[in-house]
DNA sequence: AACTTATATGCAACTTAGTCGCAATGGCAA
DNA sequence: TTGCCATTGCGACTAAGTTGCATATAAGTT
């Protein structure tokens, strides 16, 4: 979809911090902390925390905390796991994953610690 | 096992600190954060940190980081998930899940996030 | 195109979990 | 009992993220 329409569907402003933000976010595969980025982007760190937050309540992206204290974001696609590796730091997503259930629990999130692939050779 | 010989096979001091540390991890059942324990305990917040980052890398506890920025500690026993709930944010051990595999990974750890047992009543 | 207004931004000050340097203390082995 | 080195308390510090406030700007209205 294309940056503008999801900005309107949501009735927000399409600034210009919120173009570049969704462009990087729809570019990059990955998840991305601030950190990862700060220089990339025109922006000042509370703008960046404000609007991202902004898009996870507006269901656009979705976060979570690494080992590294700090929160990482990505865009709210498909439900998929993630796995964070102990020994590099790396974040994948494990796309291709089946989901786990648990009886009576709603399950939105799943974080795998550990020693990654390339890591354990 | 008894405090003193946990400490003594690991070759690190027994004082004071250490034997309420271990008593209160021996005896609670749940992870707990320093912010828990911060008034049932007679230390320094800088020597609780030290002693469970001490008894972490000597594999006495483990640790992970929750929802609310805070790093939660438990007894390192037998390996198992947590559940952290989004609603009311309690940790539940997930002590009766089969463990879950990944070809070429080492699982270390798993935290699923959602909403719980309870709340989802 | 100019006017209006609610929303978004930059900046600086703040919050808070956790860390660090250092001088004083205290386990423990000799 | 003595002495050494690990451990402790304390205060200062760090760093990710938040907040208040004055200013700027998106976007609808005239
Ligand atoms: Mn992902
Ligand atoms: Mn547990
Ligand atoms: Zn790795
Ligand atoms: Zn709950």
């Amino acid at each position: 979809m294309q940056t503008k329409n999801i900005i309107e569907e949501k009735n927000l402003k399409l600034t210009s911090a919120r173009k570049e933000l969704l462009e990087l976010f729809g570019f990059e595969k990955k998840p991305i902390s601030f950190e990862d980025i700060k220089h990339k982007i025109n922006m000042d760190k509370a703008t960046f925390y404000r609007n991202v937050s902004k898009f996870e309540s507006e269901s656009i992206l979705n976060s979570f905390e690494s080992n590294d204290k700090k929160r990482y974001y990505e865009i709210q696609d498909f439900p998929h796991a993630h796995f964070i590796c102990n020994n590099c730091n790396n974040i994948e997503c494990l796309e291709n994953m089946e989901p786990i259930k648990l009886e009576g629990y709603k399950i939105f999130d799943m974080i795998f610690k550990g020693i990654c692939k390339s890591c354990n050779k």
